[in-house]
DNA sequence: GTAATAAAGTTGCAAGTGCAACTTGTATAA
DNA sequence: TTATACAAGTTGCACTTGCAACTTTATTAC
């Protein structure tokens, strides 16, 4: 998977920051990313750490829309979070590398070839994110549980082709990501266990039947 | 909404035309838009008519992706459609540009400002399809049959703050975009008509709580 | 080490949903 | 016009799920 600075040289990217005239911001575990900036035209990146972009629904429920890790892109402008109430906070400590949208768009900057690798990479990284709400998309339009288990173990598994799937995240963040009851989860783990379809040990799933 | 070419004359877009080397195909209804060159590095675009990318899962099962009305942009490099096995049908008489995705990302053509006009409207466009992914992910998340519906009229009523929603698809539609069973969805839509919530008439649905 | 916090795991029960099998209504084509 | 689809609408029933209320086991913080 590409990154946002991949086949660019140090020198390259020195070149890229000033064109694109980028801030870097530090934040703390659960701090809020770009509180003040949220609407403007801006792209982020995480250079490091993670963060997660919370969607806060009328009635205070929050849903976590996309978890973003290091090299993960975001921003208004190329990976819409709503113009609705969200936040983006950070799950540890993270650097978050801030370009103007308008910048980047600017045609004075086109003929610069290094500025044209980042373009590249950028497109690459929004097919990623495409690809990965698609998957999401699959397994949330599954009707059970079982269902969409074995829909998520079937995406994990096409990625590394190995029956030990280890999960990025608990249990309990599992069963949100398919959006599903926790316990309505376990106890269809239980049944999958117990038909030696799977073998769940911490965050190792064992797919007994591949 | 942006489309592909917008703030460009037709001079400009006959040259984009050269420089991209694009083809246009023409497909009637049913027909299954570029079966041949599915894994090549292409970006369509619907110059006119519709199509949906179905997802043709091992058991047989069909998933709509997506639906892609005139001025959508659609492709492996650009808004992924996953490497397994899907299709892209017309849904009536489509007329498809197809790009090839090195030619826009080659930096020769990154010199002519209405290269970056188009290159704009490529994500302004991108950004709508997120928002929309992000919709459809908003209102899979909810457990509920009742919290899905209101989900996708909350989202719907934001659009255009009218209490009156027209359905672009037929309600059956709308429980396969919910992922809901069709009848379940009937069933609910009659207990929100009976609690005095909504009104349904034929493809009219007023928000009465608006 | 101990306390505090969160995740893992279990269960009963009520409510919601999927499914099948219908009927009725409405387009589209011969 | 009649036939043929397909959408709309309804209902009973079995099964699945969400929810609440627990206990147990890990993590994290002090």
């Amino acid at each position: 998977m590409k990154k946002p600075f991949d086949d660019l040289s140090t020198a390259q990217i020195n070149k890229l920051y000033i064109l694109l005239g980028v801030h870097i911001y530090t934040y703390n575990k659960n701090q809020e990313i770009l509180p003040t900036i949220k609407s403007d035209n801006i792209i982020g990146i995480i250079l490091e750490g993670s963060a997660q972009i919370k969607n806060i629904e009328f009635n205070g429920n929050e849903i976590i829309l996309e978890n973003l890790s290091k090299d993960d892109i975001f921003g208004t402008n190329i990976s819409a979070t709503d113009t609705e109430n969200y936040q983006i906070i950070a799950n540890e400590n993270t650097r978050v590398l801030v370009i103007d949208y308008n910048k980047l768009i600017n045609s004075k900057n086109l003929k610069h070839v290094y500025f044209n690798t980042f373009l590249n990479n950028l497109f690459d990284i929004i097919n990623t994110k495409f690809r990965e709400k698609n998957e999401r998309i699959k397994i949330l339009e599954k009707k059970q549980i079982r269902e969409k288990l074995l829909e998520y173990f079937e995406i994990e598994y096409n990625k590394t082709r190995l029956r030990n799937i280890y999960l990025p995240f608990t249990l309990k963040d599992l069963s949100d990501y398919l959006a599903v009851n926790r316990s309505a989860m376990f106890r269809e783990l239980k049944n999958l266990k117990e038909e030696k379809f799977i073998e769940v040990k911490g965050k190792k799933i064992t797919l007994l039947y591949k």
